[in-house]
DNA sequence: AACATTTTAAAACAAGTGTTTAATTACAGG
DNA sequence: CCTGTAATTAAACACTTGTTTTAAAATGTT
């Protein structure tokens, strides 16, 4: 058993907090109890609690925004027509491959990335424009290429209905798996939930104008 | 000028800030300011900040729901298939009737709908179904027969994708109107967007399985 | 070994939270 | 008028929040 450093563990008891509870929700003494480390030593390895949630979505960001963005860039050299569920298709990949990163890291960083577009003033969403703005111009890019036939306009109103679609979904999964469970009996998972969004949201995207 | 009594200011002054700025970050204390009432009115007159949200939001569902009930028998008494876009064109005139209602009531309303399920831990989610949920029951009716070829299931998920669009649009839309009028010098308002976004959300609820 | 640096620990801090209390004012009906 | 209910007010309450402080312990370096 190898010893983890304090700054992870409070990394990992955070995560899942904020993920499960929201951000305003979750206090640092309910993280550094969870985690089994003293209060102050968040302040001491962090700053503040607002660099705390920012490096919690820092570890994810920095694995999940090279794949996608090399992910994005294979279908621009390889295909000369692109698809709208191609590009949708792009970030299944990078998604899932953060559950080898960590345990249930799809879940947990879709739910992050949620709460933090609902829950924050702005400062999250600079943060993640101002460190990884470029892959998401390259997506902006791409899925202008599967959409010629619509509009600059039409195109920025249709990803801002699909971030809505995606964002809401994913800060609520947990709850809306265990309502499917009770009600359907059905077995969900983080993967079968993206698997079926997809086909809606590509849908929606490509519907005509 | 007629005199406003204490509980409405309250009200006027909570919705706004719950709609801006969350259930959680809105103190007492910045609702009694903002509305130029003593800070224990609150408490004398709805007896808890929870029940005070509860009010927020009934004060529009009391005018919402029995709109929305109707506009729903309606196609249900005159039609004999009612495709999806129909079922969500019942949604549009209740819930732009509530401008007429409040300032900005469409907005308002949608915006303490996001907020209330992605952040409560589920007391309002409750609250909403023990007071409106024959509504409630009355639209999922309505979806299902507009939709045959999709199991209970498929419809539970496609709604609550839907859900996310809407609101985490509209929680939005004054954010994206003002960008939409920046980026393409395009002049839309809230009935517009809700042209715009009935397409797309219908375009996915009735994808193919 | 001794020194220097990094990390942990307990406690207190200042500010903010929802709620309650107790006293005062407003305003009815008799 | 007076009386009793309703409404408002200022103050305090008990509690939680993020952050700081100060000292001790652990760790690394020479």
């Amino acid at each position: 058993m190898q010893k983890i450093d304090t700054k992870t563990k409070i990394l990992n008891a955070a995560e899942q907090l904020f993920a499960e509870r929201g951000f305003a929700d979750t206090s640092l003494r309910l993280i550094t109890s969870q985690a089994e480390v003293n209060l102050a030593s968040v302040n001491y390895h962090f700053g503040s609690k607002k660099e705390l949630i920012q490096a919690v979505l820092a570890r994810y960001l920095d694995v999940f925004s090279p794949a996608l963005e090399l992910s994005l860039q294979n279908i621009i050299d390889n295909k000369d027509r692109i698809s709208q569920i191609e590009v949708f298709n792009c970030l299944v990949e990078p998604l899932l491959s953060l559950d080898a990163f960590r345990h249930q890291g799809t879940t947990m960083f879709l739910s992050l990335l949620g709460r933090g577009y609902v829950e924050s003033q702005g400062h999250l969403r600079w943060y993640i424009m101002t460190n990884y703005g470029n892959v998401v111009a390259t997506f902006n890019h791409v899925v202008r290429e599967a959409n010629p036939h619509l509009s600059k306009e039409e195109i920025f109103w249709r990803l801002h209905f699909t971030l809505g679609t995606v964002v809401f979904t994913m800060a609520s999964s947990k709850a809306l798996i265990e309502i499917a469970k009770a009600d359907f009996n059905a077995d969900v998972n983080i993967e079968g939930l993206i698997h079926r969004v997809i086909p809606f949201i590509a849908a929606g995207v490509s519907s005509p104008a």
